[in-house]
DNA sequence: CGGTGAATAACTAGTTATTCACCGGTGCCCTAGT
């Protein structure tokens, strides 16, 4: 396609914006395709590793469309960071933020700040936009565009923890339905698709960059019994240099590996999302320059993490997902230098992982809440459904959103009403088949946990096709590769089997449509709508004609 | 699902084995009382 002289002129503000307002030398072409997208008015989401500059995006794209860019960020904190950064620049879009830490007087200076004029941002967490009252100021204040930053959140977090991030996509739609911009650094392609889907973005232009960290040494450490993982766990750290994390799967590990490890001499600190913010404040800050050796922590601690040298990041148990592990393990070496990256493993620790994913309310509990939202005639409130089927707010929204899914009810910002009336049973049932089929698909991510912990080939090479890149046979820096064993059983992305390459749409009969993943030379590894990962024989796939291509 | 710790049992007097209930991550928000 020619360069039209408005695209090229496009193209010249950005770098100049760049350059003289917010004083970067370059923009990366993944940042100026996105940009020049969303200045084009089309829907944008980036998976870009943390330190890609996702930020820049919707920075530069607001001084180009000159006009208020609302962004959803998960936590105060970063908001906080976000306009403390945007203050520094030379010349930077004016930003505020409006979250309940804000006193009065700042929320007032904020809301000036939204009504006015020209580029300016404002930064929400997603439940202010729960608010109706907030939702006609921005309407009334006209967005121009909007971005939820560590969109990955709408579909970790959504479904139980912070349900609005399912009711981001309609407020988006009665805020105009400006340009979206989706932002996140970790997203296999079945959660771009959810994202997608959840916020009602429209043939939106993907990018996806800088996944292979080639800078990285990628290990796993199996072990038995739990006692001689820690001690392996205590005794890899000490021998690291520089400063490091050590993800645990508890509180209170936190605290137990953080005085082993001031026991053998090294400055240890504990975090976790139950401390007080000040004593969290003191963590991030030793971490930053440098006071601390190692930070002990559960998935708490993690966004918002800006450190570039990071030596090493050591897991003690695995995460829920390789989404969350890659992200977690990817703060490591971000300053491109050697970082090593480390997994201890048991397969009895995936069993903590599968009881936090297997928390699907009782049928009678749903039948419970329904008959509450029966009863209440009209719209009712989550609260006063807690109330009068007496269960836990958080039972609440974990019931309403499986009663949404399965489209018994509708829940937005006024409440909640019945859109298809049939028995409690029917809508316990349907929930029912809602939930199992969430479970299913989170069950069967922790199994892609397990098969990189236990894959027999490179592990780079499992994680890239777990991401939906390229990688190459063998990477040379995992210790799979460095062992040989990643010899024994190569894998191979162009055996010449075209019908199954990645990210071809294929259709089984047991498990019905799916996107094909990873092939290998055995084994094909398909995301199923419904069903969730699963890794099918080669061999059975083509001698019954079990995968066929749409 | 697995780890933990308290309570109980076993068998003989303070230690060891078994059973069983309980717990486990992530953060907005608002409101009442210091």
């Amino acid at each position: 396609m020619l360069v039209t002289p408005q695209a090229s002129d496009i193209r010249q503000r950005i770098e100049t914006a760049a350059r003289e307002r917010f004083g970067w030398e370059s923009v990366q072409p993944g940042q100026r395709r996105a940009i020049e997208a969303l200045a084009e008015g089309r829907d944008v989401l980036a998976v870009m590793a943390t330190g890609y500059g996702k930020s820049a995006i919707y920075q530069l794209a607001t001084v180009i469309r000159g006009g208020l860019t609302v962004v959803v960020s998960p936590l105060i904190a970063l908001q906080a960071d976000q306009v403390e950064g945007l203050r520094d620049a030379p010349d930077a879009p004016p930003a505020a933020a409006v979250n309940s830490r804000a006193g009065a007087r700042r929320l007032a200076a904020a809301w000036e700040l939204a009504e006015g004029s020209g580029p300016r941002i404002l930064l929400l967490a997603p439940e202010q936009l729960g608010s109706e009252e907030t939702l006609e100021r921005l309407a009334a204040a006209g967005v121009d565009l909007f971005v939820v930053d560590e969109a990955h959140c709408v579909s970790s977090w959504g479904h139980d923890f912070r349900p609005d991030y399912l009711r981001l996509g309609a407020a988006i739609e009665q805020l105009g339905r400006s340009p979206v911009a989706a932002l996140t650094a970790t997203a296999p392609s079945p959660v771009q698709a959810e994202i997608s889907e959840r916020l009602r973005m429209r043939d939106p232009l993907v990018l996806v960059r800088g996944f292979d960290r080639a800078n990285l040494s990628l290990a796993v450490e199996r072990h038995t019994s739990s006692d001689e993982k820690k001690r392996a766990v205590i005794d890899g750290i000490a021998e690291e240099r520089g400063t490091g994390l050590l993800y645990v799967a508890t509180r209170r590990e936190t605290g137990e590996y953080a005085q082993s490890l001031q026991e053998r001499g090294l400055r240890a600190f504990a975090y976790h999302g139950a401390m007080s913010a000040s004593a969290r404040r003191e963590v991030h800050a030793s971490f930053h320059d440098g006071a601390a050796d190692v930070v002990v922590a559960t998935s708490a601690f993690g966004m918002g993490i800006d450190k570039a040298d990071v030596r090493f990041v050591v897991h003690a148990s695995p995460p829920d997902s390789l989404d969350a592990y890659y992200q977690e393990a990817g703060r490591a070496g971000r300053d491109d230098e050697p970082a090593r990256v480390r997994l201890h493993y048991r397969s009895e620790d995936l069993g903590l992982r599968r009881f936090f994913a297997s928390g699907s309310p009782r049928r009678g509990t749903v039948a419970g809440v329904y008959r509450a939202v029966l009863h209440a005639s009209g719209t009712a409130k989550p609260k006063e459904l807690a109330e009068a089927a007496e269960v836990s707010s958080r039972t609440v929204t974990s019931v309403l959103n499986l009663l949404s899914d399965a489209g018994v009810v509708r829940w937005d910002r006024r409440g909640v009403r019945v859109v298809d009336r049939v028995s409690p049973e029917v809508a316990a049932e349907r929930a029912a088949a809602a939930a199992e089929e969430r479970e299913r698909i989170d069950e069967s991510r922790i199994e892609m946990m397990r098969g990189y912990a236990e894959t027999s080939g490179c592990r780079r090479a499992f994680l890239l096709g777990y991401f939906g890149e390229e990688a190459p046979e063998r990477c040379g820096n995992c210790d799979r590769c460095a062992s040989g064993d990643a010899t024994d059983d190569p894998v191979s992305r162009s055996t010449g089997d075209e019908a199954f390459s990645p990210n071809t749409s294929v259709v089984h009969p047991e498990f019905g449509a799916g996107t094909v993943m990873s092939t290998e030379d055995d084994r094909i590894t398909v995301f199923f709508e419904h069903e969730g990962y699963k890794t099918l024989s080669r061999q059975a796939v083509e001698e019954r004609g079990l995968l066929e291509a749409e």
